[in-house]
DNA sequence: CTCTCGATTAGCT
DNA sequence: GCTAATCGAGAGA
């Protein structure tokens, strides 16, 4: 199964929602410490532009944190929630405007046995299925943040996986109900598949 | 410095 | 359906 390894142009598009749309049915592939996972992206969220108010950069708001979205798109944006939960981001689009695709939720594909290790305890079908889930069967770490989504570490595949627009349900973003009228939009992308590849 | 709350999950009722 | 767990970022004093 030959994959081709997603290029910085694939990562530029300005429209966050186009973004998230567009890693749907992609391959998210991480070298990690203890072994490698990869799983098909099945679920996402768009956020971005300085008017999003459940962005992390609404208003343009750049901390130490938040800088890593201003990238020029293709790098890794890992944080701590929760107290207790890493979510993976996707940076997206042009450098100074900040963008992310928060990806919520992926099919494992390969590194089953790892994986099963890392989730113990935990169905196969809950495997990776919510954004903390899937940094936990990924081994996806605060290590992760600010990495170049080029390199060897972690990266993400197109493998011809299409993913047909009827089988994709937009709804709004979870946990955003603080972002008023913006917690409203349906910046969540669903693929509803019957069936995947492996 | 202090306080609040979060782009969640797992476990129990 | 309800909520404890758990801690850092961000905001305000």
């Amino acid at each position: 199964m030959a994959g081709k390894k997603l290029t910085r142009e694939d990562y530029a598009d300005p429209r966050p929602t186009r973004a998230a749309r567009f890693f749907l049915g992609k391959i998210l592939c991480v070298q990690a410490p203890d072994g490698y996972a990869e799983g098909i992206i099945t679920e996402t969220e768009a956020y971005g532009g300085t008017k999003d108010a459940a962005s992390h950069a609404f208003g343009n708001r750049r901390t130490a944190r938040t800088e890593i979205m201003f990238a020029p798109g293709g790098v890794a944006y890992v944080y701590f929630c929760y107290g207790m939960h890493r979510l993976f981001n996707i940076v997206t689009g042009p450098l100074d405007v900040p963008q992310a695709v928060l990806v919520r939720a992926v099919h494992i594909t390969a590194g089953h046995d790892l994986v099963r290790k890392r989730r113990a305890g935990i169905g196969e079908k809950d495997w990776a299925s919510g954004p903390g889930r899937v940094c936990a069967a990924l081994g996806i770490t605060m290590e992760h943040n600010r990495h170049d989504l080029l390199g060897e570490t972690i990266w993400i595949e197109d493998r011809g996986i299409a993913v047909p627009s009827r089988e994709v349900q937009r709804t709004p973003r979870i946990g955003v109900d603080y972002a008023g009228l913006w917690a409203l939009k349906p910046w969540r992308f669903v693929w509803k598949s019957k069936k995947f590849p492996l």
